[in-house]
Order: structure tokens, then C-alpha cells, then sequence
DNA sequence: CGGAAGCACTGAATCGGTTCAAAGACGGCC
DNA sequence: GGCCGTCTTTGAACCGATTCAGTGCTTCCG
């Protein structure tokens, strides 16, 4: 009796069989009424509350979706969970957060996790696309990626065009001037890092008096992005680029913080662009230019494609792929 | 056969009964060797997955924890979040994320799921103490408030002393010779907002020629900032406060960006005293000064004595209370 | 040689909802 | 009165892992 009241309590108090207090439950139009009022009585007499993991083991589903995400601490990725937990929410699913740092190992027990729990599906921005995705898939759980194409043969994915977004920033850097432009991020396994860097790189190919250089850092949190900017400051004034392109804001902001520090005038001795636009860009410093991304729309668009899966007969993959834009503030200024 | 093959289908495959291949899942230990060796080849082979509704239905309880805030979005609650996910994972726990939005009508619905996925207790920044955290800890789920103090009698809780944290703000702006302080945050129903006040309050209360005012927003974000500074600044240069300290730094972040919009300069014309010293208030436009609190540690705190609630035989519930710490920087420099 | 103790394994009962075929109740109609 | 259709309710089977009393075997000891 203690805590826990179940389904069959509550219909000896109720007077009527456990199908009824199920169906008052799940299908309540095929209950009359009076029946109907005396089962929520006695539901709210006992306390019930469902115990999910029998409806589940019956259902064989959960009504869960897990995110997983290389980083909870950077805004892009709050942002994009903000737009998945709308949508999910809006049909009764709740979201299971998880966070990899970058760690291919936490990836791997996170995802054995959500197995087990037979999430509905998966949204992931992954980090290798290793065998676990597709044993994901083999059992019958959907997988969305995104921030990053998948193979439209075997996933949805949702993703913004980085190589473009690369693009952008180079053009802009080297329009405004620039000659020597430091590309800052890593590890370059991932595939945003990748994309983004390959669109600068394109650019600066076609310019014969551009040098793009690279320097890879562990992560793309603050901290690495400081190291970095460490390691600029220390190479010496001559050594120093014109300009820094840096993966996703968090470095940028610490490769700012680093160069302000070792007395560096931002934009006039180097000049940044960051990538993402999270709002605490605008607010730095040195107002960052950036590469903007459609953050939340990324996380519904994910959500609402995961869902499409799970409920169409016959489902068709699809990529959405985003435009990104930049966004130029002073850290870019001439 | 498709894509969920049962324990069952396991134990046939490598000739044991059910309870064996149990066995060597749960309790290794009591199984031969070679018995285990060929349960392993059996699960490898079928790609077995455990089903953790069926365990969690015969066990009990799930092996989740449910942490509950008020907006994911807020980098010191996601600090909080990665603090409470290390030691929940060290511990081989879940962490269901949910975000109130500072309304309790969300926090109902998100407290009602995580009652019905029996998660093994639930961590909560709550809004209102109404009836529904009683109710889930009749219904035997701990629950630990953290940020906020609890009931001795009731529950565990892990909190900042806010009361102090105020106090520390109010006297620093004080000694530099601020006279006109305006506090900025809201709702007052938070206990965290009410406690700042009051601590600033009880300073300057000190002081007869202090005069302490208070400007009420309507959620902790910057977009909320923005909207209160721009009411400070479009009640004209006379009506100015000489320092605003708010409730936390998204807001200060947001005053911050609506003064400086309005030509005006911080510190120069308004100091800004923040609370959190999130890692973005350093990097902002104008360094912020803020109380910093221990934000990792107040979730790891939380996460052990839920554990600890869980485990032991005779609990005993236990306030933790942290010492807030005064950072200051450019925003409140004279 | 008998009995006890230890070990490895078995298999049925169990957790608590959901589902669906079937039964029951009632009214309308010929 | 008999038949049919509709609406409501019933109750047992079922989902899949865990658990524990119990079986069969070996070894040890007096």
C-alpha cells in the first residue's frame, strides 16, 4: 500500500475491471461518463500515478528521445536543445540530454544506454560515425544527425552548409584586407571543423597572396581557445596573423581573451570571426563577428524529422540543409 | 527475430536458461567460466540489448535522476548540470534534463513524468514549493533542492548563502562610493531573487544616505536585461542610479548591452555588480563584476546527497550551504 | 559409507500496465 | 417475442528481465 498504488487498487476502489481504468487512461471517449468520474476519484483518493516501465514493456517503446551533444556547456548546443525540447514536448515526449565531451568513449555508453532504454530516437551530432550508429539503426531506432550531413540512404540529417560558412568568413576577411589568416579549431576529425575550414580554405586558393594557416586544438570550449591565443601571442609580433577564424565562438572568445591579454588590440593588431553567433558574441569585448546559424530551428527541424520516422508507413530520409550568415561586428572591423 | 531479440531467445542460443543469462549479466560472478563465456558469444552474436522497461518494471526503480531548472539556456545552470552528470554517471545514472521556463505549469507536467518513470530521485531549482514535491516524496522519490534551502525535516538541500552574496555586492558598491543602488531581477517569488535583495537590503539599510530601489523583470534572461535597461535609460540621465546590481549576469549582460546602447558608459556613468560570475561575464563588453558561486560543485553536492538519500538505511537530511565569493572587475571599477 | 556443504544452474512466479476477443446490457424494429 | 446493432465493461494473456527456492552434482570429512 505504502507508496505505490497500482492499476488494480485503483479499480477495486473504483468498482470496475483494471481494462477500465486503463482505457479511462489512454482512451477515455470509449468509457461512459459516471464510470468514468468514479475511476478519476479513485485515482485521485490513492495517489496513482503510472508506473511507465510496465507501459512501456507492454508498448515496446518509450516515450522518451535522447540528444546527444558534444558539449552542454556551449550556447550553440542549448539552443539547438531548446528547439528539440519544444517540439518534443509538444507530443508528450521528454528528452534525455546527454553529453560526450568530445569522447568517443562516452558517445559509445551514452548510446548503449539509450538502447536500452528504447528511446524513441536519437538526435546526435556525432563525433565518429562508428558501427554504433548503425547498430542503433539495425534495432529499429531511428538516428537524426545533426549539425552535420548524413547518408541520405541511411538517415535523416539536419546540418548548415559549413563549407559555405567558411566561405563566408574568408571572403569577408579577405576583402576587408587580410592577408594572413590563421584558422583556429579542432580536432579537424570533426566534421564541422572540417567543412569549415575546407570553405575558407577554397576561397584562399583562388587568392595567390593569401596564406591560410592552421592550428589545431583539442576542443572547442573557451579554455582551448585561450591556449591558442596563448600560443599566438607567445610566437611574437611578426609571426602573428592579420586575422583568426576560429571554429565556433567559445574558441573565439578565448583566443580574444588571450590576445587582449598579452596586450593585443582587437580588431587593429588582429582582426577575429568566430562561428555559431550564440548571443553572448554580441556581448563580448570586442563585439565578435560571426558566422550565424539557425539554432533553434535546427533543433525542431531535427526533432520534427525524427518524429516523421517514427509515424510515417513509409518514410523517405531526408537532409535538410541550412543557409548560414555572417554577421559582422567590430572584432572584424577595418 | 527482427530487431529485438529477449533474453530468451539468448539463453536457447547458447543453451542455458533465462536466470543464467541473467546472471551474467547482474551477478557475473556466480557463473562457470566457460558458461559465461558462451553467454557472451550467444548476446555478441544476437546483438542482444537488455530491456530496461522489463528490469526496471521487476526491480523497481529506474536508474535515472531527473534534474529540473529553470532555463537550460543559463550557463550556471548548465554548469550545475555538469557537475550533477559526472557524478551521476560515475554512479551509472541517467540525467533527464528538464527546463521550467520559470513557469510552474511546466514544472507540474515535467514533475509528473519523471514520477511516472520512477526515477530514483529528482534534483529541482524550484519555483513554487507547492504540493507536488510533497507528493512525489510520499510517493518515496527523494528530492534535493539545490540554490535554495530547504525544510531540515523534509529534504536535503544544497544552497549558496544568497543573503550574504547581496551583502557582498551592496557593501563593495557602498565603500566605492555609490549612493542611488538599483536592483534589477525578478520574479521576486524566487527565493534567489528575494534573498539578494534582502541582503543588499540589510546593508544598505546601514546606511541613511544610501538609497536602495528595485526594478522587477519578469524572467532571469538577458532579453529581460535588455527590457530593464532600457527603462533606466529612457527615464533620463537625472533619474540614473549610480550602480544597478542584478540578480544574475544574463540580466546584468542584458543591462549592460541596453546602457551602452543608449550612450551611456559603464562604469563611468552606472556601475554593474552581476551574480553567478558565469565564465561569460569576464569576456563581456565590459568585464563584469559578479558573485561568484561554486557552480560545479553545488551539482555535484546535489547529485551526492541524492545518492546518499538512496543508499542509506537511516538518512538524515543535510543543508549544505556554500560561501559566495565577490569577483570584481571593470563594470564596478572607479 | 553416510551426511553435509558447496557450487552451477534451472524455471516458474513476479512486477504493473495494455490489449482485445468476448460477454453483457439495452433499445429499436419487424 | 425474437433479432440485431450499439455501447460498455470484463478479464486473461502478454511484454521481458529478475529472483529465489530448488535440483543435481561433486567434494569433503568423520
Amino acid at each position: 500500500m505504502a507508496g505505490a498504488p497500482n492499476i488494480r487498487e485503483v479499480a477495486l476502489r473504483a468498482g470496475v475491471s483494471v481494462g477500465t481504468v486503463s482505457n479511462v487512461l489512454n482512451r477515455p471517449e470509449l468509457v461512459a461518463e459516471p464510470t468514468r468520474e468514479r475511476v478519476h476519484a479513485a485515482i485521485a483518493e490513492l495517489g496513482f500515478v503510472r508506473n511507465d516501465s510496465a507501459r512501456q514493456l507492454r508498448v515496446g517503446r518509450s516515450r522518451t528521445l535522447g540528444l546527444v551533444v558534444l558539449d552542454v556547456a556551449n550556447p550553440f548546443f542549448t539552443d539547438v536543445a531548446r528547439g528539440v525540447e519544444d517540439t518534443a514536448n509538444q507530443h508528450g515526449l521528454a528528452v534525455i540530454l546527454c553529453n560526450t565531451d568530445e569522447d568517443p568513449l562516452k558517445e559509445a555508453s551514452h548510446l548503449d544506454l539509450l538502447a536500452e532504454m528504447r528511446v524513441q530516437g536519437v538526435l546526435i551530432n556525432p563525433i565518429d560515425t562508428d558501427g554504433r550508429i548503425a547498430a542503433l539503426r539495425d534495432r529499429g531506432i531511428p538516428v537524426v544527425l545533426f549539425d552535420r550531413r548524413g547518408d541520405p540512404a541511411l538517415e535523416c540529417s539536419v546540418a548548415v552548409d559549413d563549407v559555405l560558412g567558411g566561405r563566408l568568413a574568408a571572403t569577408h576577411l579577405i576583402e576587408t584586407g587580410h592577408r594572413t589568416i590563421q584558422f583556429v579549431g579542432g580536432p579537424l576529425t570533426l566534421q564541422q571543423v572540417q567543412e569549415r575550414y575546407e570553405g575558407a580554405s577554397a576561397v584562399v586558393a583562388a587568392h595567390d597572396d593569401v596564406e591560410l594557416t592552421v592550428l589545431t586544438t583539442t576542443g572547442l570550449n573557451v579554455a582551448a581557445g585561450r591556449a591558442a591565443g596563448d600560443r599566438l601571442a607567445a610566437a611574437g609580433r611578426d609571426a602573428l596573423p592579420s586575422a583568426v577564424f576560429c571554429a565556433n565562438d567559445l574558441v573565439a572568445l578565448g583566443v580574444l581573451q588571450a590576445l587582449t591579454h598579452a596586450g593585443l588590440r582587437v580588431p587593429h593588431d588582429v582582426a577575429i570571426v568566430g562561428y555559431d553567433d550564440i548571443d553572448f558574441a554580441a556581448a563580448a569585448a570586442v563585439p565578435l563577428s560571426s558566422v550565424r546559424q539557425p539554432r533553434q530551428q535546427l533543433g525542431r527541424t531535427a526533432a520534427e524529422l525524427l518524429l516523421a520516422e517514427t509515424t510515417e508507413a513509409e518514410h523517405e530520409h531526408r537532409q535538410v540543409v541550412f543557409e548560414p550568415e555572417l554577421i559582422v561586428r567590430d572584432s572584424s572591423a577595418r
